[in-house]
DNA sequence: TGATTTACTTAGTGACACTAATCAATACGG
DNA sequence: CCGTATTGATTAGTGTCACTAAGTAAATCA
């Protein structure tokens, strides 16, 4: 068993339990996973088109037509024509959707940072610097990964973009 | 942005690359992620019942038996029944499923691998410590997060109980 | 033996993903 | 300026994956 099997196996158990853990957790806030992260980019950019928010989550359009039906007929999301281009739509989130990002923090948070930040300062650097180098050798795709992160930073975090 | 945010950035941009990426690419092989992984499943542990990859997978009975009805269709696993106790059925995989695990090697591996492997030794070492150090805050589960790693060891690899 | 538990399946539902086709609006070329 | 092509969003239809509730068969226990 060598480096490279070691950080693969490591790398499967953080997906493993994100990915398991997360849905319990996202149910708690009666929305999906993928509900919470259309809101959440949606409550990032301030206003986005169906256009935009599919290509940031990698999804077709007609998947993104039917997450945002799902998400506006809770009323977490309105549709607005677009004042420049009347085929867009601007996809914004509203009072009801801010505060169900709110309640339901990213999965990751909830078991993740009070460890994270119980250790000491150069492992935490450590671990920062080989999460973003494994992140970068990943995540070696043409767009704008802007990272989603938590609702606290959501309010006033506008220009996230991330380049 | 403190560490904690940054960390948190770089492990959602590590999930999200894998995720997306991961589908296109099980694809690919004409099987799903889930597929798969219930195949590296089966092959590493050489029979299996539904219940014990429905509790690694952290998916429930019905679940498990729709997922195993699809590969048993597609010739990739085939359920025995159980001499010791006759409730119970042995999922073991054919010749086809391991071929077709092997054809679909993990999309971790793929864009990671060779990058990882030309890293210097010192940093491979680092990358190793943190990664398991966050798999560990996160991964704070009971069950035995057996590795699934690659398509590689599974010929040989029966004893994979990482604890 | 009869009641309970266990393992798996069936039935029914919902979320999420896709492709193909449709409709409205914009952009382009002559 | 007008017709064609392109673009943005949607509708229609399908398949996978996830769940709960209920059913069947076998094992276990009182």
């Amino acid at each position: 068993m060598d480096r490279t099997d070691q950080s693969l196996i490591a790398i499967r158990r953080i997906l493993r339990s994100t990915q398991t853990y997360g849905r319990e957790l996202a149910r708690a806030a009666g929305l999906t996973p993928v509900q919470i992260r259309v809101l959440q980019i949606v409550a990032e950019t301030g206003a986005a088109t169906p256009k935009d928010i599919s290509q940031r989550m990698r999804v077709s359009p007609p998947t993104m037509t039917s997450l945002l039906d799902r998400l506006a007929a809770k009323g977490m999301v309105e549709r607005q024509k677009s004042e420049v281009d009347r085929r867009q739509k601007n996809v914004v989130i509203t009072r009801a959707g801010r505060d169900a990002v709110h309640r339901a923090p990213d999965p990751l948070q909830q078991r993740y940072v009070s460890q994270f930040e119980s250790l000491q300062d150069w492992e935490q650097a450590m671990i920062v610097a080989a999460l973003e180098r494994v992140a970068a050798m990943l995540d070696a795709t043409d767009f704008d990964a802007a990272p989603v992160l938590d609702s606290n930073l959501l309010d006033d975090g506008e220009g996230g973009t991330a380049g």
